[in-house]
DNA sequence: TTTTGCTGTTAAAAAAAGTTAAGCCAAACT
DNA sequence: AGTTTGGCTTAACTTTTTTTAACAGCAAAA
């Protein structure tokens, strides 16, 4: 079979937080825990990872807005929300964030699991379709060992090139929102690290160049779009 | 952001219908309720929708044949199929026709909702891909690209001109609401966003003066129409 | 007809992004 | 310890894009 599944799992209560966390990785699965969103979103930015599941009510940063926070950089990956209650109000916010499913509290660890066996089937096809290698155009891109293979030999790419470089791959045709980007890869979207986020997509822009139908296209204001004709 | 999502739903049980039409519309869904699948046809074909729910069984028309009719002269809208029983060869066969989804009854309001969201988010990254030309009069347009090729070589639209133009156009010989395309460009529609769109419309109108058969007419009080004679 | 509000146009100001190079820091090397 | 190296940030300068201002013209209402 291939690898085990990884999951992100972010939850304040301690005990649930160590329950869950124990069950899921009896269950095979390979489980990060966060305290807090603020944490969990630190630990998404640094591995991405293949399933979420997010409390809703947390100190710090709450799931929401964790989940909006992701989406900006993920689109795809499934988010499961837990609440403490059923609020009807929650359920709305949380699907127009685009949640996949929603548990609310208490809940049985069978229905947990059904849950997410219920979405890991749906999304199933896509997760498949991620290869490691990222063939763009003439350009075979491996970010897992962060290297560019262009005509001309291969490029071993700086930890922050790749993980520009591999957000905009993932985003390919859609706008990586600037600030979001910012706060993913340099943790804070101040005025300094902008201008060395710009730095960088001009160093990826040079690199890219060889490959006339890649682009990656400046909306003012907005981001920046990865695009391949 | 934009208007509501349109929502077909053909569902002969009464009860259930009411109460599908009841949860979508509080969803923010513009739903028509249609009780079997010739009528549901024909709503479609008046007025096209973004999504669709279809029961399987249901007399006069059943789900399949309809889907299988709006197929013909629509290929993307995403369709959704409700059967009251797990059937596989149903399966099969409403995913040949091209369904997006399945949901056997019953189901909960939620695993509809993450279903209907899921598919969205899945589509809305695809009609981004799907990059159109589009020709009037002598000049030729690539929304996608921000390209206008002219007589005398091709112009590279910045954010703004591409997202008036392309307003525009995708509304040829309509009127262009100034505050809906406002509040859909510049996210406010107050005074100084009102200045910078005319100078925007001036803008566009000295690129495409080189098709006599454009015209960017102002009709006072309500908005731009983009004419092609 | 006069007034008032909306639009057309051009120019200037401001903000955002592109580019190149210098500076800084920490890790690796001598 | 001193030096080199690589990666990242900061600075400085340029260009592009967008907004604001100013003024003129036109359309609809009073």
């Amino acid at each position: 079979m291939n690898k085990k599944i990884s999951l992100l799992l972010a939850e304040d209560d301690e005990n649930l937080g160590q329950l869950l966390h124990t069950f899921l990785k009896s269950k095979g699965f390979d489980v990060e825990l966060a305290r807090n969103g603020k944490i969990a979103f630190e630990k998404f930015t640094a591995t991405s990872f293949d399933f979420c599941i997010f409390d809703v009510m947390m100190p710090v940063m709450d799931g929401f807005t964790l989940a909006k926070e992701i989406r900006e950089i993920d689109r795809k990956v499934p988010i499961l929300f837990l609440t403490a209650k059923a609020m009807k109000e929650d359920k709305l916010e949380g699907f127009a964030i685009g949640a996949d499913d929603y548990l609310a509290k208490p809940f049985s660890m069978e229905e947990l699991l059904a849950r997410i066996s219920a979405i890991l089937r749906r999304v199933e096809v896509k997760s498949t379709e991620a290869a490691a290698h990222l063939k763009v155009g003439k350009i075979d891109y491996e970010p897992e060992l962060r290297l560019l293979h262009l005509e001309d030999g291969t490029k071993k790419l700086t930890t922050k090139e790749n993980q520009l470089l591999e957000l905009l791959v993932k985003n390919e045709n859609e706008i990586l929102d600037r600030q979001a980007t910012l706060r993913a890869i340099w943790g804070d979207d101040n005025y300094f690290n902008g201008r060395s986020m710009d730095v960088y997509i001009a160093k990826l822009r040079k690199l890219l160049k060889e490959d006339p139908a890649i682009e990656i296209m400046n909306v003012h204001g907005k981001g920046f779009k990865f695009i391949v004709k």
